[in-house]
DNA sequence: AGAAGGACCAGTGGTCCGTA
DNA sequence: AGAAGGACCAGTGGTCCGTA
């Protein structure tokens, strides 16, 4: 089990070649590139399936590369899925099968700079350029071996790592809190939402301005649930005020949550 | 014929009553909309399918409401399609079974008011907001009765647009130009791409960059085809300067286009 | 021929639910 | 039981091509 600390931190070290291959084979001939490339639309390009096959996702078909043991477990092929979470503490590098917040929090960071990737070789190649994390990202992160990063995981955890960013301090104190309580990983992730909507009913409640304010967490979408609680304590805020006969108040005597 | 004068017009009356219905009916007891709404995880809520089916649109099922003659055919059920644009000047009314470009770009303009729509009501429930013409903006027009606008078309002369916004001087000069040649919609259609690659170039190539910073402009996304135009040339100007022997050069003496 | 737009399609955002 | 993630699905961006 001692390998299994290591575990957690082994990813660190992963870094993914600063892939930026093919480029574009400069425009040849002295003809100018306008003509060629106007011309092209009459032209149907190339018949719509068998085209260039966009499923290189800006990787050389690097088939069966398996370049690295990235998953620390030996290379016996036992490991099939990540060791599930549980709460720690900053710093704290979990024990035994288990992965850390930290660590957790680490895979948006790689996440990010698989994005910054793809971005790069987007605009060398003039093509539309993502700002946030999406499927091509996923697949990208993938291709470059980091088997580990799925879309279900990231976007499940999305809500605990914008506090993180947001307020690292609140962050840190839940997670020692829970860890104390013995509490599980389901149990602080729900508790991660209702600090957020605090730190919006405090900016106006546009969560939507919260993420994109803050750079490491504005490539991530909004998760469909914060912005439900948001919206829904917003009314409840409003509805409070308004019951208490002054609208648009700030809510001063109220006590609003209760649980 | 004359009615058809009219007709290029008739949509300017069009104002598509300010929606804003179904406020969610804000949160009832004095329970706190917290507990609420994160209890609802767990319920998997409604089973997928037999929701409450989002093809409103964000318009009450408005069925067979017919409310105006928009297509300005008298309602004999005669015209199919919108009448073909010509290339007009500047104020010019097409004559005829025509519609004049002053009217392609008023239709910009309505899908913009249709977007803002849009926002303001996802914006009121708490929904994502897009920021841009979307499916569901077209979508929003057509139930809204606005069935002249569809998104080929507007797709297709977006660029022609952007030369509008960008450098109204030089979109009018053009049309006049390409009306006295007598040429038809397609050519200066066509014709619209090089200045704005041109002036993609005197600001470093970022046709995106030049879409977001105009208010008008920004809601619409960059045709592949311009993009496309913007990085050849960008490569060809970088290759022309290499090849005079000074790299990053502002290519003083070099002519480029060839036609 | 030139042009308008219904309709299709590959790949997206979103997350359920069979799996371990 | 709690949790990780393959895989599905409704609706998207993009535009072809049968239509008039």
């Amino acid at each position: 089990t001692t390998a299994n600390a290591l575990d957690a931190l082994s990813q660190e070290g992963l870094s993914e070649e600063p892939v930026q291959h093919e480029k574009e084979a400069v425009g040849s001939g002295g003809g100018g590139t306008w003509e060629v490339v106007t011309a092209g639309e009459r032209r149907k390009q190339q018949r719509r399936k068998g085209q260039r096959k966009l499923l290189d996702v800006y990787q050389d078909d690097n088939e069966g590369a398996e370049d690295d043991d990235i998953n620390g477990n030996g290379g016996g092929g036992e490991r099939q899925r990540e060791h599930p979470f549980i709460v720690t503490e900053p710093g704290e590098v979990a024990r035994g099968k288990k992965n850390g917040l930290d660590y957790l929090f680490h895979l948006y960071e790689q996440c990010r700079d698989f994005l910054i990737q793809v971005q790069n070789i987007a605009k060398e190649r003039g093509e539309k350029c993502p700002t946030k994390v999406t499927n091509q990202v996923f697949r990208y992160a993938k291709k470059a071996g980091a088997s580990y990063i799925n879309k279900p995981k990231m976007r499940h955890y999305v809500h605990c790592y914008a506090l993180h960013c947001v307020d690292e301090e609140a962050s840190n104190a839940l997670r020692r809190a829970f860890k104390e309580r013995g509490e599980n990983v389901g149990a602080w992730r729900q508790a991660c939402y209702k600090p957020l909507v605090d730190i919006a009913a405090r900016q106006g409640w546009d969560i939507d301005a919260i993420f994109n304010a803050h750079p490491r967490l504005s490539i991530w979408y909004v998760p469909t649930k914060l912005r439900q609680l948001c919206h829904a304590e917003r009314n409840n805020a409003a509805a409070s005020s308004s019951v208490s006969g002054e609208p648009h108040d700030h809510m001063p005597f109220y006590i609003k949550h209760t649980a």
